[in-house]
RNA sequence: UCAGUCGGCCGGACGGCCGCCCCUGCAAGUGCCGAAAGGCCGCCGGGGAGGAAAGUCCGGGCUCCCUUGACAUACGGUGCCGGAUAACGUCCGGCGAGGGUGACCUCAGGGAAAGUGCCACAGAGAACGAACCGCCCGCCUACGCCCCUUACGGGGCUUUGGCGCGGCAAGCCCUCGGGCCUGCCGUGUCGUAGCAGCGCAAGCUGCAUAGGCAGGUAAGGGUGAAAAGGUGCGGUAAGAGCGCACCGCGGCUGCGGCAACGGAGCCGGCAUGGUAAACCCCACCGGGAGCAAAACCGAAUAGGGACGGCAUAGCGGACCGUUCGCGAAAGCGAUAACGCCGCGGGGCGAUGUCAGGCCCGCCGUCCGGGUAGGUUGCUCGAGGCCAUGUGCAAACAUGGUCCCAGAGGAAUGGCCGUCACGUAUCGUUCGCGCAAGCGGGCGGUGCCCUACAGAACCCGGCUUACAGGCCGGCUGAUAUC
């Protein structure tokens, strides 16, 4: 299991499906290469000053590390966007809610612009390079959340 | 013991399970990811957030850009003196002013006799000093005084006159009962009017009071944040630095101090209001941007250049503009080039026609710039600790010793347990107290399980935030010896 880092990748999986938690957003898309499943995570500023957001992030990253990535589906890109309550909810409860979200259908909201950026599963030939690279350079206006 | 003041320090501890980042060493495979640059995978050992890492307010290092350098101007900043420092708006030590019983604290602390401006309201007057009340000299006028009343008016007191009444005394008359007249005292009423002196009188003079005129004055009142030196004594018609003493202010001289400044003597009678966080003047300092700096490596796509191959749809006109040649210019010439004009071709929508618009070779190799991305910059440094020496200190010098975070969607943690600490509540116990209650110890439970807050190139500062705790110096008060 991976980290995810690149900006792009970010990108690509917030126009993907998503699951609502009290404590956080599941965001995932599914890739059409054979890599490991990627996971990233996501506290943006209006969550507190930075000693919460870094504790934000380690315990969802944390909750990730406990959770069997059995039930994680392969070859997909994953990202945690935390919210308030992932400071105060207890650990076993917060556990549990990652395991519904990742059991749970997830809806696939296209709330970008065009059918441009989506994991469209069509038929590909060469799949010699990940498409999640494709949607280009990003809008200007989308910072880097944290 | 209480109250205060200054300075320094800490900012949970231990353990269990599971992890993350970096570094040294060893060991790998023709391993994995990637087009490449490059990255990843094992073991042992070591290290891994702060006093503010924060705000990004100053000062530097470093990097790039610009500039030959100096000066001037503009703009910005700083502003008592000396020292420290790479530098500073920082620090240390002094000086001055203000506050505090004191330890100590605060100060945006150069220049207001270079110039300009402003000083609201109130107040007579706010800057070429002013004259409201008041005080005073002089002149003129008027004259009862006092109280109440805005005024009209009313009341009281005093002087004097008339008319009465009562009493007393002297004198005269008498019918001895009393009557008349004079004086004095008390009182009622109606008038009159300053007081004193001189004068027969008219009046004059002086004093008091009121009003007016012309001056003097800046002591007092009142206004204000501020009223033109302050206090006291003398002085004066009243007053005034008008004079004197002390204090303040200014100037000069000499003394102490590196200096800011201090204190002394003499002189000047006071002239110079405040505001520079208003403009301004003076002195000093300052090129700009910032690690997302910058260097190196370097895809895809688009675009640039060179070469090669293939295709070959351009032609004509004119010299109007550019260009080129000649010429000092006007101009003349050229058509090779770009634009221009005319005719024509190809391409661009699923196709055809018409009209309009846009574009005008294709492919390959190489080169250069350069984006995403990657690597470096990146932590040995104005470095920490200890000792010695110099210095009041800030600090500096010498010696020894140590290596102490380097991430990059961003590591330094997550989940627990035990114990401290704090706090709330309950129980119990002890002390004081009549009691209400107060203080302390022990135990149980709950809460917070810590406050402020997370390195982002690195240093020196400043500012701001902060639960709780520890240590030391000093000051004041109280108690005991």
């Amino acid at each position: 299991m991976d980290r995810l880092r690149q900006r792009a990748d970010f990108l690509a999986v917030a126009n993907g499906a998503r699951v609502n938690s009290p404590a956080f957003v599941l965001q995932s898309r599914g890739r059409d290469d054979s890599g490991p499943i990627r996971i990233g995570f996501t506290v943006t500023k209006k969550n507190g000053n930075a000693p919460e957001r870094n504790r934000i992030r380690r315990r969802l990253r944390e909750l990730v590390k406990r959770l069997d990535p059995v039930s994680m589906q392969p070859h997909h890109d994953y990202v945690l966007v935390g919210r308030r309550d992932a400071l105060s909810r207890g650990f076993a409860t917060m556990l549990d809610d990652l395991r519904i979200a990742f059991a749970k259908p997830a809806r696939h909201t296209h709330r970008g612009r065009g059918p441009r950026t989506g994991p469209r599963t069509g038929p590909r030939t060469d799949g010699q390079r990940t498409d999640g690279l494709k949607p280009g350079p990003a809008p200007a206006t989308s910072r880097k959340p944290d």
